[in-house]
DNA sequence: ACCTGAACACCGTTCAAGT
DNA sequence: ACCTGAACACCGTTCAAGT
């Protein structure tokens, strides 16, 4: 049999995306499979081969969206503060590095497969994903920036890497429980910690 | 047929390990199986089972001996330097922070697999983990209370683990491309900016 | 043209049957 | 007692055959 035309190419990828977040809202990866994606939204296997390519670049789809909302996440702050913080950029920097840590709390499964699936074996973060992430370093530059004008382009930039990747190593392994026991509330402390101590040196030094 | 008893168990448990070993050391966990393994040490894969318990178990076991290994790299200091750096604390954690990067850097198949491998579902990180773990984290204390002195013992390991995790951070974005092109000279300077300016601030402040 | 479902080459695990 | 190998219930992917 064969012949449904129920739903076009775009709208087979919006269900199956779908249905994957909404698996991983509360399960791993692990325990999901093209298969059962697949049975799931009512196609066989090989359409979602068909309309993906395979299976690896639907987790790749998946990733995008999770990067758009970890993106709309951190830019989102409530009006009040923004206003407050204007003059403020380490407090903005803080309050970034929470909703890190609050995004990755709340969406563990999600973001996990976000820094874990590997491509294949070829190279290349595609392109769309490069510049998601080059969106929210820019955010954390901006702040930098204020904080330091004095430093260079370059400067900054390593420091914003720096940040954000420590920030991510403090999220990555609390959310695993392989730093300590009682990590859930103690990884808030550790990032605002982290941020503030950096940024405090990080301003007097930086290209004086 | 059966009945070979060519091995102990104990011996079999070497084998595999270092089997896998050998195979991480080049290629990633996810082109190795049990049946491979298996069939590459001359047992099927049921004697495996047997020996191990399960796959996961037997991934446990590898994760083990690369916690040993790198507790062995980190704690391996050149006899000189470790004169020099009697009083030097933020030298040697300077050191341990590089040291961690190119473990890392060497090693990344095994690093992955020890930081990405999850059990099944249950709970505890098995208890000789968590001890290797401590170990490993009591050598940065030390270097961090020569340098506050003054800090008490609760901010001293939380220190420890912010700093612990912030590089684990850059490492591990660095090793997947996922910060930027030139990430392998990069990250060393990244966490030699870290580690140098957290101590600085971190040190004149704590529970002063 | 589009989709299916059987087929293919795998996977970890179990367990009756051999020695 | 120890090990095997077939069996089981999966997996991602391919592709001839239907509509």
């Amino acid at each position: 049999m064969a012949r449904r035309k129920d739903h076009t190419h775009e709208q087979i990828q919006t269900l199956a995306i779908e249905s994957l977040q909404q698996h991983l809202a509360e399960q791993p990866l692990g325990n999901m499979s093209l298969r059962k994606l697949a049975q799931r939204i009512g196609y066989s296997p090989g359409t979602l081969i068909n309309v993906f390519g395979s299976y690896d670049q639907l987790l790749l789809s998946v990733n995008a969206a999770t990067l758009d909302s970890l993106s709309a996440q951190l830019t989102l702050q409530p009006a009040a503060e923004q206003q407050e913080n204007k003059q403020q950029p380490l407090q903005r920097l803080l309050a970034y590095g929470q909703s890190y840590l609050q995004f990755a709390e709340q969406n563990r499964y999600l973001w996990q497969l976000l820094f874990e699936h590997r491509l294949p074996e070829g190279e290349e973060v595609p392109d769309w994903q490069q510049q998601r992430i080059d969106g929210l370093f820019h955010t954390v530059e901006q702040a930098l920036t204020q904080v330091a004008p004095q430093a260079n382009a370059a400067t900054v930039q390593q420091a914003a890497r720096t940040i954000w990747a420590s920030v991510h190593g403090v999220c990555s392994l609390s959310l695993d429980d392989k730093l300590f026991a009682d990590s859930l509330t103690d990884a808030g402390a550790m990032i605002e910690s982290l941020i503030r101590n950096y940024v405090m040196a990080w301003s007097n030094q930086a290209d004086v």
